[in-house]
DNA sequence: GTTACTGGTTACCTAAAGGTAAGTTGACAT
DNA sequence: ATGTCAACTTACCTTTAGGTAACCAGTAAC
């Protein structure tokens, strides 16, 4: 249930619309893993390259992306004369938490899975 | 939590390892729009390609991965003298139900989010 | 036997993603 | 003044994704 409705209750082409709406802006092999660097505390452009192991080139666009999408502000601090760069994630980016604890927890189910040898037998349809 | 894990005490290199290993799996353009497709009922292979307007070339390779990772059984079913195709979900597949509910729940309320106009004043970090 | 439909495959091409490595700018440290 | 670090940018190149269009095999209707 999200803001009245009922997620089953779509059609199809409802359903694809809103994940491609999703993909377009979250997709993309770094977009979540820079969010989740910096909700852990690492603001600093060194220390997400460090902690995601993303390209320097890379990291700038998908900064810049993320900032024009709402997800981050750029933060200049001039304390101490020495100015300093923090990305800082917006309140906007909470909307993902839902996102990214799927993300997470699937990753680690289908970790355990994989290396319990899996199971493709039976089938069914939803 | 998952099998006795609490997501928000996990460290930030297994929370990126986790995403990292869902998007090797389900990343991409067409994964999840297949796997949403099939979970209507659409089973065959051009209507599939209607439904998300993947290419042909595209959707061969994207079932082929599908199924690989256990997420898919191709079926041929010889009933009339005549040879059908469809695409089944793998009970694996229902494993997905939260990432999919999350991404589209999430798409819905970005498009209404930006309908809106948005809103970047304030930051926070979780 | 010709047409048409399903379920593909193949060859070819373009565009996007992403990496490396070098260079840049500004601030500070010695 | 020289060197160093942070935060980038730029040029260059490779890889991957993905599309188009043509083709092919099997079935089945006319």
């Amino acid at each position: 249930m999200i803001n009245n409705i009922d997620i089953k209750e779509l059609s199809c082409a409802e359903k694809l619309q809103a994940v491609n709406d999703s993909l377009y802006v979250i997709g993309g092999k770094w977009k979540l893993p820079v969010i989740i660097a910096l909700s852990q505390g690492h603001t600093r452009f060194n220390e997400l390259q460090r902690k995601t192991g993303i390209s320097g080139k890379v990291l700038s666009n998908e900064l810049k992306e993320l900032e024009l999408n709402g997800f981050v502000k750029r933060q200049v601090s001039t304390e101490d004369l020495k100015s300093s760069i923090a990305y800082q994630l917006s309140p906007y980016s909470q909307s993902l938490e839902s996102v990214i604890f799927a993300m997470i927890g699937w990753g680690i189910q289908h970790r355990v899975h994989i290396k319990e040898g899996r199971n493709f037998e039976t089938s069914y349809t939803a």
